[in-house]
DNA sequence: CGACACATGTAACACGTTACATGATTTG
DNA sequence: CAAATCATGTAACGTGTTACATGTGTCG
């Protein structure tokens, strides 16, 4: 429901026009989240079937204005209100993968954290590369960033804590390993 | 695609039937993601429409058994050697919800970001209890815990993040503020 | 017998997403 | 003029999800 509400916020700040709010929700999450233009009028549509907005009239120009129903003001109220639900998060695809991985015969888990954990490092870099040359600091899209950050790093270190405990079950896999990435972040905390 | 390639993965390890896919699909990830059983049937009819799996026939109780195609193995090796891109992730609904609110009038930032933070906490610790209190220490099990767990504890560290930008932004809003949670983790790291 | 787990399936809907059609307006 | 951008909209599809119908077997 995250575009749902996404457009709903948006018109808290007033009425817009389908093509504006496309462009405000883009420029607001820094461009990380695109969104094709024809889907906020599919989405708008359905907020409008459900009467949290309604048609507000077009201007000089013929811009399709909506607004927010007294029930939109009470949704956008209640979604900045309550917090985000852990339970209401889709399916983690990574973790689902790795615990099928481990049961699965014939499939190298190792391999697969490995291949992950290079990837998400990748995408690490990327994103510090784009927090680096930002000009314009907008705070929304620095946190927006942080927190693709923040999430990158922790899936790094949960692969890491993944391929300590797949070592301690299997004795070792093989002599000498490379390295793809940069310098292990923390060393593995012990047992349990 | 989790529950798709999910049951595919399930699959791999020989030919099963709608209900035992179900048991073993909760059970191989500790049922962190309850799975409806209409749900099975559904994506199983899915991918028998795309050639991936196909009837294998039924056994003397009356189970209505599948089997992977040759489409389907390749499908299973392609998941589990392809990282799993953060492009195909769904949008983070919590970030898009700070992003906006932000830039949205009569929304009080930090008290979404309190909220969320003690919330946020009260599932780690119900996360940490169920740690604790796990027999049979299944290791996919508690693979996928620790990775709600790192999340979790990732979520806190950027809100806190969040918390000293704003407070960074705006002077400072009451004198003395009550904690909920426990002590603060991470000291936050200095300026940019 | 009644309740409950096992087992299969279908109908319906939600949201997200894309591709396409269609104009108006701007700009090189 | 042609191309690009602005702007609105629709049709179609995909996955996830639930509610429901239906039947069998088991156990107290």
């Amino acid at each position: 429901m995250s575009i749902r509400h996404g457009l709903l916020a948006l018109l808290e700040d007033g009425p817009r026009y389908g093509y504006q709010l496309r462009a405000e929700f883009e420029s607001r999450t820094g461009g990380t989240w695109p969104l094709n233009v024809g889907q906020v009028y599919t989405t708008l549509a359905r907020l409008e079937r459900d009467e949290l907005v309604q048609p507000a009239g077009a201007d000089d120009e013929g811009h399709v204005f909506y607004a927010l129903t007294a029930g939109g003001h009470t949704e956008v109220r209640t979604w900045f209100t309550t917090p985000v639900q852990r339970e209401s998060r889709p399916r983690d695809e990574l973790a689902i993968k790795l615990a099928l991985a481990i049961a699965t015969p014939g499939v190298d888990v190792r391999a697969v954290v490995q291949r992950q954990r290079t990837d998400t490092l990748r995408a690490l870099r990327d994103y510090t590369r784009l927090k680096a040359r930002a000009d314009e600091p907008d705070l929304a899209w620095l946190l927006v960033l942080d927190s693709l950050i923040f999430q990158a790093e922790a899936e790094v270190r949960w692969l890491d804590h993944c391929e300590a405990r797949l070592t301690r079950r299997t004795p070792a896999p093989s002599p000498s390993r490379a390295r793809t990435g940069g310098a292990r972040r923390t060393t593995e905390e012990a047992s349990r």
